[in-house]
DNA sequence: CTAGATTTCAAACAAATGTTTATAACTGGA
DNA sequence: TCCAGTTATAAACATTTGTTTGAAATCTAG
């Protein structure tokens, strides 16, 4: 039991740094020392910081696939043939992604992770992020594709970008923002807050209407 | 003016360079090899790694709010005491950011360094952008405060955010997400082709339904 | 209880980092 | 020409980094 509790108390104190200063920031020494472990307890259980890294994403990614994966299976045989509407689509991503760190108070963690996934070099952390979870993405976004027959591919591609950028950015930078908001506002916001602020905005952009220039030859303004 | 060569030289490798791999992992070694200068002159011309990157991001932000502001001057002239449109507020401040690194093919590298200013550790930089460069921020939320009334403070707020996000997200992620698009549409892409595609999801972001419950009290869904 | 495997630990390692120093080279005005 | 003042350069400095080592401690199965 003892060996299983190091790696767990690595994992967690290395989530939570990792998040707040990235990776290239974040020593080992600070992880191990925080964790009340041993230096070299990291190369023995994980192999190398990069591995440990890759762990960390393992722990949040592993359940959310399986249980947005289920999802969408219900979410099929529900509607059988027909498309699923957008905004039940939504919802089930939204719904799964916020389901998996249910029981830590940790989603804001998830999501600062995801967004230094994007933002932070670490070329090895993309390329195995796409090898081990590309396949629920790409299912993902063939369900979108049913929602908005009326997109021509390229334009929702762009915009499901688009609007993954709002996400990851507002959630993975919300502790400054929140502070802004509780200031100036006087209101405390909750992940869950956001996430219903941002339905409607997401739905809203996926339909916004397409320039008519986008149809045919690109075209100056 | 060979001393001065030195510190556009220096200047200029370290832009694309942090831009690349971010701040932490570009060593003072890489950029100083790179640009055929000696490792000192960063701390002989500069001082520190910090003022470095400070450096680096004044270059852009300098002339992009002084053309911003007046930018927003003209505009000011001409509305009046009317509200200015969403529409031109946003088409201003896009034309502000395309502006400013012109002669350079640069723009890239602009995104993709505001999207490390906000996702990097870095706590230097933020300070160091908020004092120097928030007044023209606050001056146009102010605008676009006016251009929608009909949002709540805070919704606006948020909803800015979110598509600041859509913006630095998909633009600071230009290379790799152009890559895919290249592959499987066969269309090249222009940071300006983005900003065209940007520009109707955004208005129509900025313009969704408010959900009701966000007038009053919160309530679950 | 004990032998073998697993895990912990302190120490050391090699490499890389930002910064400083002392000296040399260069610059433009008297 | 000569000499301050500025810039360039090589070398060294003190830290910090990820990783490895070998011995001690702990656990586990027979």
């Amino acid at each position: 039991m003892a060996q299983n509790d190091t790696v767990t108390r690595i994992l967690d104190t290395a989530e939570v740094l990792f998040a707040e200063r990235g990776f290239a920031e974040t020593s080992l020494r600070t992880i191990t020392s925080k964790a009340k472990v041993n230096l070299a307890a990291v190369n023995y259980h994980f192999g190398s910081k990069k591995s440990l890294i890759q762990a960390v994403f393992a722990r949040y990614l592993d359940p959310f696939t399986e249980r947005f994966h289920r999802a969408l299976d219900e979410l099929e045989a529900h509607y059988g043939d027909q498309a699923i509407p957008l905004e039940r689509l939504l919802e089930t991503m939204a719904s799964s992604v916020l389901e998996v760190p249910a029981e830590r108070n940790s989603l804001k963690v998830f999501m600062r992770l995801l967004g230094l996934a994007y933002s932070q070099a670490q070329g090895h952390l993309r390329r195995y992020i796409q090898e081990e979870y590309g396949s629920v993405f790409t299912r993902f976004t063939a369900l979108i594709r049913q929602a908005t027959p009326e997109l021509p591919d390229s334009e929702r591609f762009w915009r499901l970008h688009f609007m993954l950028g709002s996400v990851i950015f507002t959630l993975s930078g919300l502790d400054a923002l929140r502070d802004i908001a509780e200031k100036d506002y006087a209101e405390h916001v909750t992940v869950r807050d956001l996430v219903r602020r941002l339905r409607p905005v997401v739905v809203a952009a996926m339909q916004a209407p397409v320039p008519a220039h986008l149809s045919y030859a690109s075209q100056e303004v």
